[in-house]
Formats: C-alpha cells, structure tokens, sequence
DNA sequence: GATGAATGAGTCTTCATTCAT
DNA sequence: CATGAATGAAGACTCATTCAT
C-alpha cells in the first residue's frame, strides 16, 4: 500500500523535475537549443531518464507547456478571485495578473506560441485557453456594464482588453524598453476608461496573496 | 566592367531567390521542419547552393528575417507617406497598414521573434525597428495634439498604439478568431477617440497605392 | 546445513523460472525483441533479478538454450527407450520424436542456430548433440542391418535420416505448408524402405508415456 | 540526358555496394552484430549513406535479403535450363546446384530465417520462394514420372527432395561434418531411386557454364 | 534476497556542410 | 558557376546493467 503511494509520489516528482528543467532549460537556450542533453542537465538527471516518465522528447515538451498555462490560468484565477465579488475590481485584477511580477520562464510562452504555429495540438491547446480567457472577460464586462447601466460593445471590449495586454507582454518580454508598472497603469487606465472609473481608486500593485505562491516553482 | 556589374547583380538575384524560397518554405513548411533541402526546393536551386551566397543556413535565414522586416517598413512607409501630410491620417495610415491585408509569412515573424530571444543580434535588429516605429509615433501624436491643442501623454499612448497592434497582429496570427477588419477598426477607433476624432470619417479601408506594389513578392 | 540445501534449491528454481520465462519471451515476441524487461515479466520477477542469478542476459540466453537442447535431448532418449529394444523400433521412435506434437519453443530453436554460427560456444554445444545423436542412430542401424543380414552404408544413411529430419522440422517450422504427421510419415516411410519393412506395421504415433511428462514446461 | 542515365547508374551502384556491403557484414560479424557502422565499413561508404538510398536499416536488410535469394534463385534457373530438356536431368540439376560449390554468405541465409520468424514481411516473402520451388519440382518429377509410366506420390516426393535438400544444407551450414559432395550424392542418390535411374549416370558435378558466373559478387 | 529507479553506452537517423565533377 | 553525392557530427531513443532501499 505505502509503497505504491511512495511510487506515485516518487513519479509525479520526476515528472516535475523534468518539465521544470525543461521550462528552465528553454528559457536558458532557446527551444531549438534545449536538447535532451540540456533537460537532463537541467533537471539534474541522466540522459535515458525521460524514456522512463515520458514518451518521448515531445511530449515532455507538450506536458512542460501544459503545465506552464496550467500554473499561469491558476495563477489567474486565485488573482481575480482574491479581488473580491466586485465584477470590475475581478477585471482590473485580470488585466493586472500578467504583470504582476518579474515572471520566470516569460520567454517560454513565447517559444511555445511559434511552435504552436506548426504544431496543432499545440495550437488547439492555446486556442482553448485564450477563447476562456476572453469569454470570461466577457462576461465581467457585462456585469460590470450592467451595474452602472452603460452599454458597452462587450465583444470588441474583450478583444481589446485581451490583445492589450498580449500586446504589452510580448513587447516587453522582447524588448524590455518599458517596464512591468507601465503596463500595469496602461492596462488599468484603459478599462477604468472603458468603464468611467477612477483610476486613483485601483492600485496597481496587486493584493498580496496570503498563501503560498501558486507560481511555477523550479 | 560591365561583368562585373552584371555577375553582382546575379549575385543579388540567387541571394534574393534563395530568401524567398527561405520565406516560402517556413510559411509552408514551418520553422522546425525547413531544412536546406526543403529551401533550396522553394527557391529552385540546387542543395550546394547555399554555400556559394551564405555563410550558413543560420546566415541565410537571418538575411530572411531582415529581408522581411524590411520590406515591411519600406510598406509601412509607403503607407504612411500616401496618407497625405495630415498626421492624424498619417497615424491611422501606420496603424491599419499591418492589417492592410491577409499577409504571405505573417507566421515568419513570430518564429523570427522567437528565434530572436536567442540571438542578440536579431534582437537588436527589432528592437531598434520597433524603438523607430515608436519614435515615428511619438512625433506623429506630438504634431496631432498641437494641431488640437490637446495635452497628451505621448510615451505612453505610443506605447498602447504599437502595443495594441502588435497584440491584435498576434492573437490573429496564432488563433484566426477573429478577421483583420475587426483589428483595423478597433486601432482606428482606439486612434480617433484619443484625439476626439469621429471614426465615421476615417475609412478602414487603405488608399489604393498606384505605384507597384512594394511587398514581398515570391 | 538444510539451510544450505534449501537455498541452492531456491537458486536452482529461481534459474529455472528465469530460464523459461526467456523461452516464452523469445516464442512470444521474437528473439530480437526479448528484453530483460520481456523476460522478466514472462518469469514473474523483478528487472533487477537477472543479474543475481546470471552473469548477464547473454548468459541466461545461453543457459536457456543449453537448457531447452537438454530436454529434447532427454525426451528423445525417453522416447527410444520406450520403444522397447529393437533398433528397428528404436529407430522409428528416435525418427518420429521430432514430430511427435506441436511444440512449445519451436521457434526458438532457429535463433539459436542463427545465434551460434556467430557463438563458438553454442556451436560446439550443437555439433556435440548432433554428433551423438547421429552416432547414435548409426549404432542402431548397424544392429538393425545385421539382424536383417543387410548391408547399408551406414554412414551416409545415418546423414540422411538426420538431415532428413531437420530439413522438414525447418519447413515445417518456417512455412507451416505441411503437417507433422506427414512429417512423421515421410521419416517412417524413409526408414522402412531402407530396412524393406512394411510401413503399415509401424504406427506413426508415439506411444503414450506412463510417467509424467519430460516435456520442457512453463 | 546522359546525365539522368549516369545518376541512375551510380545509384544502382550504390545501392548495390551496400547490399553487399550488408551481405559481407552479416556474414563476418553476425546479423545481430551488424549495425549501420559496420555495414557502412563493409561497404567502404561512410555512416550517412545509407540514409540516402534506403529508407531505413531495415529497408536496406530487405533488399540484401531479396537480392541474395534472387541471386540464388536465378543461379537455380540457369542450372535447371543448362541441364537440357529431361525433366529428370533437370531435376538433378535442381537438386545439385545448392551444394555446387562453397556459396558465399551460406550462413546470411540461417541468420534471414531467423528473423523471418517475426518478421512477417519477410517470412511471407521466404514461403512464396519455396512453394514455387515445390511446385516447380512437382511439375518436374510429374513429367518424368509420365515418361516412365510410373506412379509417384507428387506431393510427398516433392517435399521429401525439398527438404531433403534444406536439412543437408543446414547441416552443412553449422557443422561442416561432411562435405559438399557428400551432399551432392545424398541427393542424387534418392532421386535416382526414386525413378529407378543409376545414379552412375548422372554426375554430380555440375556442367560447367559458358558465361560469366551469376553468383552473387561483392 | 528482491526491487525498480537510474544510468550511460550504443544504435539509428537526420541534416548542414563539403567537394569532386 | 552549379550540382548533388558524400560526409560525419549531433540528435533522440533503447536497453542491459547497476545499486540504494
């Protein structure tokens, strides 16, 4: 008995080291430069060990990503839900997320869309989580307008708001010309606009989470 | 003489062919999977090729890359120049120009930014295209805001132009779930409400250029 | 003391298990496709198990095939013996053996073969049996023509009823074109030309052993 | 023109040095012994080649496999016709030509058998070979049967000489106890009996070709 | 003694590069 | 200059063996 859960633990532990050392080797090489070789001295394992959790190099590739989005969606969602009911507040706290902090593996996420490009599982993947993504913006967005009785183009709202804050993570994950906090106040100053709110009334400092941090640990 | 200029002007044409074919063979073929064979085949050429006019296969696709990025600012330009001397209209014109039609290699550039977080010297390259489109920007809003006599946050809103742009560019590039009308209307209306302008009377549509077209052909 | 006994006794069994658990694998998936990992699941022990009672996989192969040569030499031996004291009978019996039923490990014979032509080892093993069992059937025929006053080149015909056997064990194993009864008819018919015998006195079963199987099992 | 004809040539070449090369391999080191690197060195080309005129290791061991047993195939056919219109001198002749002199890659031959058994590619190939050997030599044996207004059991004698011819060659191939001419009377010796013929008309040695050898060379 | 996780040598395969023609 | 055959380095994968528990 003991020794099967010691077995399962042992393996979801393997698992994890070797999509952590995959994020961290990515982010360290580059995806066309991150080798079986590099994993492995990134996870800290041998060579053969990935035949023994993983299929193949690809799909620890594909279970890396997945668990990457997997770790930011949370992070999300414990972002919004620690916002409080209010459906604006939840949308600053959206928008805010991304930025919340100096991310590791920010370039990952970038490697991993151009490899989408030619990879449709990959693809569909990203699909999925970008379609929820705006859904439930769209949806906040709604509440939002209906509390304050205005009447907002939700669809094209979202749209913005979503490709907004795309817009600025890619340009500062690839430049670094502007900092994390022009985002944030970017960001927050388009919706409390949409919305004809104050921005003096929304920080964009992000409340501190009392738990331990969800983030991709590694 | 006249040999000489003719066999650089050769030289120039088999380099020129050999990144087309380069283009053509990642869009069909994606990043990954675009060996010398598959680009020497898109360029009608022989393997051996490449040696005669690259360094390398990484050379050539770096030429590739720069071809690219350069043909799109000499569009960019272009657009930019035949909206007139109006710096709104000419803001508006650098805002729609990269929605201005569905795009041969729009899968090019995000494997090129990819590539590019690995290889300082492509990323050199975008960051100083992207500082000038900023900087273009910057100057357009300045003269648009003075003609109003508006006070504007320049930085800042250059920043949500170019950001916004790239951002609705990605999200059509990888999801298609939206069309590229949606994105030249939401950066014109963007465009026209930070300067009080009625998007009725700015077209989505780009002027018709006479002169040749100036894309990337092949 | 009975400790001792008990203990060369779990080894001999635990050798045994190993042993034809590597028979079953290479039946069922092929000589080249038996891994340790195959073999020790067929012999229902660990991986890790091979090395405390072989000095490798090699060896546990050789040991196999040395071992499954010794049971079909032993059931060869049974079955003469069985057929009572007339070489004549004998020589039907040790004729027919071969074919007396569908075997386990009918395959595995081949591999070895092929295995030894590049093995000195096995190959002196096989060359060994060979030359007893056709020395053997040399010294039957020789009583046998005496009783019958015949005069028979010995040698050559003791060549022909060997290689006559393992000629048609080999189709019969490769193709499956043909049954073993007419195999066993062909050898008996063969057999009871050169001694001018009535094939209708000879059965081509076997008769049936009293005691327990000395089939190889597992 | 000339040009599309010389490629063609220099592959068939090449493919051809490498079939050999594989032949050689296996013969010298074993089938389980021979990798792409000792193929490669048997065939004087480097380690890379191979991936140029086959598909894969496997594809070029079913083409030295084809090869050799066409090669012996067509060695029977020129036997068979050099051996004039008597379908029972023809006969002979079939039943001399595998021992007719010591064959090169005898033991590649073993090493394909065994792996046919789990290969059923080339197991189906093996049978086709030998049914139509079969049934060539029924044909054979029937005509010569009419012509002596005897009555033959067809199938059985066909099977008998088959066989018979597979077991002398088998043991040849492992033990080299006995000699090739040994095996040359064996077999003319049965057949001869078997249509009442003396054997001491009927040579063992087998007429001597005007063309250049068909053996496999390499 | 028994287990099975971990290792790393060995294999096949791909592919950018070279070079004789 | 252009070709494409040949090379060999580098990659992923397999699997016999080892060893801590």
């Amino acid at each position: 008995m003991k020794r099967a859960i010691k077995r399962v633990l042992t393996i979801e532990t393997r698992r994890n080291d070797l999509i952590l050392g995959t994020l961290r080797s990515i982010e360290k090489y580059g995806y066309q430069n991150s080798t079986v070789q590099t994993i492995c001295e990134e996870s800290g394992v041998s060579r053969g060990l990935i035949g023994h959790y993983f299929e193949s190099k690809d799909d620890l590739l594909m279970a890396a990503f997945q668990h990457l989005n997997a770790e930011l969606d949370k992070e999300a969602r414990l972002a919004v839900r620690a916002a409080g009911p209010d459906p604006f507040r939840r949308l600053i706290a959206a928008g805010l997320i991304t930025f919340a902090q100096e991310r590791r593996y920010s370039q990952v996420t970038l490697h991993f869309w151009s490899t989408a490009l030619s990879n449709p599982k990959l693809l569909e993947h990203h699909r999925n989580l970008w379609a929820r993504f705006r859904a439930s913006t769209e949806r906040l967005m709604t509440r939002a307008a209906a509390e304050r009785n205005m009447e907002i183009d939700i669809r094209h709202s979202a749209l913005m708001f979503t490709q907004l804050i795309d817009g600025l993570w890619l340009g500062w994950t690839l430049e670094k010309s502007y900092d994390l906090e022009t985002c944030r106040m970017l960001v927050r100053d388009w919706i409390c606009k949409l919305f004809n709110e104050d921005p003096a009334n929304y920080p964009t400092t992000m409340p501190v989470r009392e738990e331990g941090s969800p983030h991709v640990q590694g």
